[in-house]
DNA sequence: TGGTTGACTTGGCTTCAGGATT
DNA sequence: AATCCTGAAGCCAAGTCAACCA
C-alpha cells in the first residue's frame, strides 16, 4: 500500500496506526509508540521480491497455478438450485488488509480482519449436503432460509456490515430479477406523463412538503439523480438528492445567456463529483430560493422530505415504483431513442457500432458514471496515430500505384494489365476502409476518456433493446456484449426479436 | 415517525490472462 | 519467444429500499 497517495493521508496513518497497536503484544506497545518512526522499507521489499518471483515463474508453474486455480473454481464455485447446477458470484471470502473506502473515508487505514469459520453463517437447503468447515473449526451458524438468496454471510469488523456469498449473475435467480426490474421500468414508461403532471402541479402546492417533493422528483426524473438515502456520520460525505444541502446548488438567475440556471456541484455515490448547470422553469427556481432562505450551507436543501417518504408517495402511484426506476426507465429511454437517432442503413457495421458506443455514451453521461483518465490513455491514443499515419502512408502509395498500373494498361491494354488495374482498385479500397476504421477507434477513445460504460451496460440498459437493434441492424451481438455480458443477458438474447420496444 | 438491520443492486478501480505486436 | 497492451474478471465498497422495532 505504500505505493498509494492514500497511506500519506493523516486520517489513514492515525487509524492504521491505533488498530496496529490492538495487535502488538505488550513489549511491541512499548517499543513502537510513532509511526512516522517505523520503517516499512524491509517487508514492503520483502514483497516486492515475492511479486518478482512469480512474474519469473516457469511455464510449467503458471500452467500448475492455473490448473489448480480452476480446480477450485471447480469445486467451490459452483452450488445447487432448484436442482440446477449454478455459478457462485464471489465464492473466496474476502481476506484481512487495510480498509481503504473511497472519498474522504473517515475510517480509511483501519484494519479489516481475517475472517474465519467461526464468523461465517451457512445458508444452504434443508436436504443439501453441509458443507464441512476447515479442520478444527466449526460454522457460526448453518440454518435453510429459503426466502433469501445468499449462500454464506459474515459480518464485516470496519462498519459492521454483513457481507455476502451470491450467485453469479449468469444465474436463473438474478437474471428473473434482472426482467423484472427492467419490466417495473416499462410499466413506468406508461404512468410517466401523469407522474410529470402531477410534480408539475406539486411545484405550487400550499404545502412546502408538497412542493419539495416535486421539484426532488423532477431532479431525479430529469438529472437521473440518485434517492439519496441519508447515511451514518462515519462514512465519506457525499449526497444524492434527497439528501443535497444548500452549499450544493448555486442559482443564477441568468447565466451564459439563459434565465433561471441552476449549477450543481456535489459528491455522489464513491464521491465522484456531480458538477451540471441546468436550465430550469421559473416556478422550480423560485421554490430552490424559498428552500434555501433562511438556511446556512450545510443545512438539507430538501428538509421537509427523505426517500422514505418520496419512495411510498411514489409506490401510489403504482406499485414497485421507486425513485430508483426513474435512472433505469430513463437509460433505457435515451438508448433506444439514441440508437434510432444515429443509426442508418447505409452505415458499415464499425458505423453502426461507434454509433451504439455513442448512444451508451449519452447515457453514461446522463447517470454521471466516470472514470480516471485510464493511465495508459495518452500514450495508447499516440499509438493508434502513428497506425492512421502509415495506414495513410499506404494509401498514398497504393493509389500511386493504381494511377500508374491505370496508365500502362491505357498505353498498352491487356488482360494481365486490366488484372492489375483491379488488383490495385481492391487494395486502395481495402486500405481505405481499414483507414476509417482506424479513425472510428480514435474518436471512439477520445469521446471515452473519462466516460465509464460498463456500468449502464451492466444495470441500466434494458439488454432486449440492445438485441433488437442488433437484429434490426444486422450487427453479430458479440460486438456489442462480450461473454460474460452474453451469459448474464442470455434470457433477453432468448427472448427479444427485432420488433422489441422498451 | 424515526432509527436500525438485512438483502440486494450499483459502482469504479485493480489485476491479470491472453491476444497482438515486435 | 519476449514484450506490450487491452479487455474482462474480480474485488469490495457504497448505494437503495423494505421490514422491523420502539
Amino acid at each position: 500500500m505504500l505505493d498509494h497517495e492514500y497511506t500519506t493521508k493523516e486520517v489513514f496513518q492515525k487509524n492504521f496506526f491505533a488498530d496496529w497497536r490492538e495487535e502488538m503484544t505488550h513489549e511491541e506497545r512499548k517499543l513502537i509508540k510513532n509511526l512516522s518512526k517505523c520503517d516499512f522499507s524491509e517487508i514492503h521489499k520483502y514483497f516486492m521480491e515475492k511479486a518478482e518471483e512469480k512474474k519469473n515463474m516457469t511455464k510449467e508453474e503458471k500452467k500448475a497455478m492455473k490448473e489448480e486455480g480452476n480446480r477450485l473454481t471447480e469445486e467451490y464455485g459452483f452450488c445447487m438450485l432448484d436442482g440446477h447446477r449454478e455459478k457462485i458470484g464471489n465464492f473466496r471470502v474476502e481476506p484481512p488488509g487495510l480498509f481503504r473506502g473511497r472519498g474522504e473515508h473517515p475510517k480509511m487505514g483501519k484494519l479489516k480482519k481475517r475472517i474465519q469459520p467461526e464468523d461465517i453463517i451457512i445458508n444452504c437447503g434443508k436436504d443439501s449436503e453441509i458443507p464441512e468447515p476447515p479442520e478444527g473449526h466449526r460454522w457460526k451458524k448453518v440454518q435453510h432460509d429459503n426466502t433469501v438468496t445468499w449462500l454464506a454471510s459474515w459480518v464485516e469488523n470496519i462498519q459492521g456490515h454483513i457481507k455476502y456469498i451470491m450467485l453469479n449473475p449468469s444465474s436463473k435467480l438474478k437474471g428473473e430479477k434482472d426482467w423484472q426490474k427492467y419490466e417495473v421500468a416499462r410499466r413506468l414508461k406508461l404512468i410517466v406523463a401523469s407522474i410529470r403532471e402531477q410534480y408539475r402541479k406539486d411545484w405550487s402546492s400550499r404545502e412546502m412538503k408538497t412542493r419539495q417533493k416535486g421539484v426532488a422528483l423532477y431532479f431525479i426524473d430529469r438529472l437521473a439523480l440518485r434517492a439519496g438515502t441519508e447515511k451514518d456520520d462515519d462514512t465519506a460525505d457525499t449526497v444524492g438528492c434527497c439528501s443535497l444541502r444548500v452549499e450544493h446548488i448555486t442559482l443564477h438567475p441568468e447565466l451564459d445567456g439563459q434565465e433561471y440556471m441552476v449549477e450543481f456541484d456535489f459528491l455522489g455515490k464513491d464521491s465522484i463529483r456531480y458538477y451540471n448547470r441546468v436550465p430550469v422553469e421559473k416556478q422550480v427556481f423560485k421554490n430552490l430560493k424559498i428552500f434555501m432562505e433562511n438556511k446556512d450551507p450545510e443545512d438539507d436543501l430538501f428538509d421537509r422530505i427523505n426517500t422514505s417518504y418520496l419512495n411510498k408517495s411514489l409506490s401510489e402511484s403504482m406499485p414497485e415504483l421507486t425513485a430508483k426506476v426513474f435512472r433505469t426507465f430513463n437509460a433505457s429511454t435515451t438508448l433506444q431513442d439514441q440508437l434510432n437517432k444515429l443509426t442508418t442503413d447505409d452505415m458499415s457495421v464499425e458505423e453502426k457500432i461507434l454509433s451504439y458506443n455513442r448512444a451508451n455514451r449519452a447515457v453514461a453521461i446522463l447517470c454521471n458514471h466516470q472514470r480516471a483518465a485510464p493511465k495508459t490513455f495518452e500514450k495508447s491514443m499516440q499509438l493508434l496515430q502513428e497506425k492512421i499515419k502509415k495506414k495513410k502512408e499506404q494509401l498514398v502509395e497504393a493509389k500511386k500505384e493504381l494511377k500508374q498500373a491505370k496508365k500502362s494498361h491505357k498505353e498498352t491494354p491487356s488482360e494481365k494489365s486490366k488484372k492489375l488495374v483491379e488488383k490495385k482498385e481492391k487494395a486502395v479500397r481495402r486500405l481505405q476502409e481499414q483507414l476509417t476504421k482506424l479513425q472510428l477507434q480514435m474518436t471512439d477513445r477520445e469521446e471515452n476518456k473519462v466516460i465509464a460504460l460498463g456500468t449502464s451496460k451492466l444495470n441500466y440498459l434494458d439488454p432486449r433493446i440492445t438485441v433488437a437493434w442488433c437484429k434490426k441492424h444486422k450487427v453479430p451481438i458479440e460486438k456489442i456484449y462480450n461473454k460474460t455480458q452474453r451469459d448474464k443477458f442470455a434470457w433477453a438474447i432468448d427472448m427479444a426479436g427485432e420488433e422489441f420496444q422498451f
